[in-house]
DNA sequence: GCCAAATTTAGCGATATCACCAAATCCGGC
DNA sequence: GCCGGATTTGGTGATATCGCTAAATTTGGC
């Protein structure tokens, strides 16, 4: 269910065959679509889809257009761009928009096979260490209210005093919580919990305040 | 010190005249340079940089040569490239390798100035974090050999006991050396610690290793 | 209204940490 | 050989945390 899967969107048939049989040939699944709608109407290849192979000019959506569709559904995937009319602007901007790269047709076909290799590398990595943030994150809103509470005071580095007197209850509760924490977040000292919650960008913005 | 300095790079005197002139009316120091080499031997103005402003095509050093340089010095500079001849594997490449922006001559001349003070707010955005780096790098530096085996027990989050176990040192030597890793660090609670040494990128392959 | 979960508080003993103190030893440089 | 920093160990008392158990209260949903 994670394999990696390259996608190859061109409305010229024969370059979208062209291309697909020759990225197979690095072994990886590919599916060839002939617009870019197409693409984004399939959410099962979305999601397996590790990198696209993109060109520029096409009826109906571009493929800028689809960069920045997929930028705003908060979708990160290498996307490597194939154009045999692109210019500076253009070129510079997909980049700019995060690119994996921008080919000029016609291209060296093992450049292209590079580029592709590395994207899906890249896009594996990605996976990897989204996986393990959303992992901890699921952790983390497990976490009652005030089981939060208690966890940002014991980042913040105060003292179950302090963090109890901040909420207006008693020692022995911000301890209870404390261990339930602990607990959740399966681990079992405060460095470790540290460690965790700075890792997915945690500051004390969800939901306290104390 | 830290002004902000634009480097405009161009072997045209006219051209680097003209944009010398446009990019100061945003009211930044300007200095020109008529070669990549040039630069590169100003270290006082390669400190100042905060953007640089780069025709590609040069006699002597390109300016793909001069960034390939720059990153190659570990010196993180935005470089805004401009070209007459710009293709797109040109574009491609310097954009991968970390370019700002990449404009076409003859460019819009508001777009030049909007991206260089996007550059320049980037750059001292990055300058103020790489100074708090160094900070906290030079207070991790003061400590001696032992307080840092230390510190990497604390921030692994063991115990006394057990740091003391590892390092085959007794229990109050290694409270000694903890309350003087804390001292050192500016730091009084172990979470800020652990945020203050994951901060800088560390993870135990500077000299411990217990 | 009842049930389940969340929140709250408590006691107790074992451990650990903290903040002082003082001092012996070791090692490299002048 | 002497000096200073680094490393080491010890004492003592106050505080804090940990692990366990137990239970009262509140809250929200069926």
């Amino acid at each position: 269910m994670d394999d990696p899967l390259v996608c190859v969107v061109d409305d010229d048939d024969a370059v979208r065959l062209s291309m697909s049989l020759l990225i197979e040939t690095l072994g990886l699944p590919v599916q060839s679509f002939a617009s870019a709608l197409d693409v984004l109407a399939d959410e099962e290849a979305l999601r397996q889809a590790h990198c696209l192979v993109l060109d520029v000019r096409m009826p109906g959506l571009s493929g800028v257009g689809l960069q920045e569709r997929l930028s705003r559904l908060g979708h990160p995937l290498p996307i490597i761009f194939v154009s045999a009319h692109g210019d500076v602007p253009m070129v510079a901007r997909a980049m700019r928009e995060g690119a994996f790269d921008f080919l000029q047709k016609p291209f060296n076909e093992q450049v292209l096979l590079d580029r592709v290799q590395e994207a899906v590398q890249f896009a594996a990595a990605q996976r990897a260490a989204r996986g393990w943030l959303a992992e901890i994150q699921a952790r983390i809103d497990s976490l009652t209210a005030r089981e939060s509470d208690v966890m940002a005071g014991m980042v913040a580095g105060r003292l179950n005093k302090q963090i109890a007197e901040g909420l207006g209850i008693s020692i022995k509760t911000v301890e209870q919580h404390r261990a339930r924490v602990m607990e959740k977040l399966q681990v079992d000292s405060l460095a470790e919990l540290v460690r965790l919650v700075v890792g997915v960008g945690w500051s004390a913005e969800s939901k306290n305040g104390q």
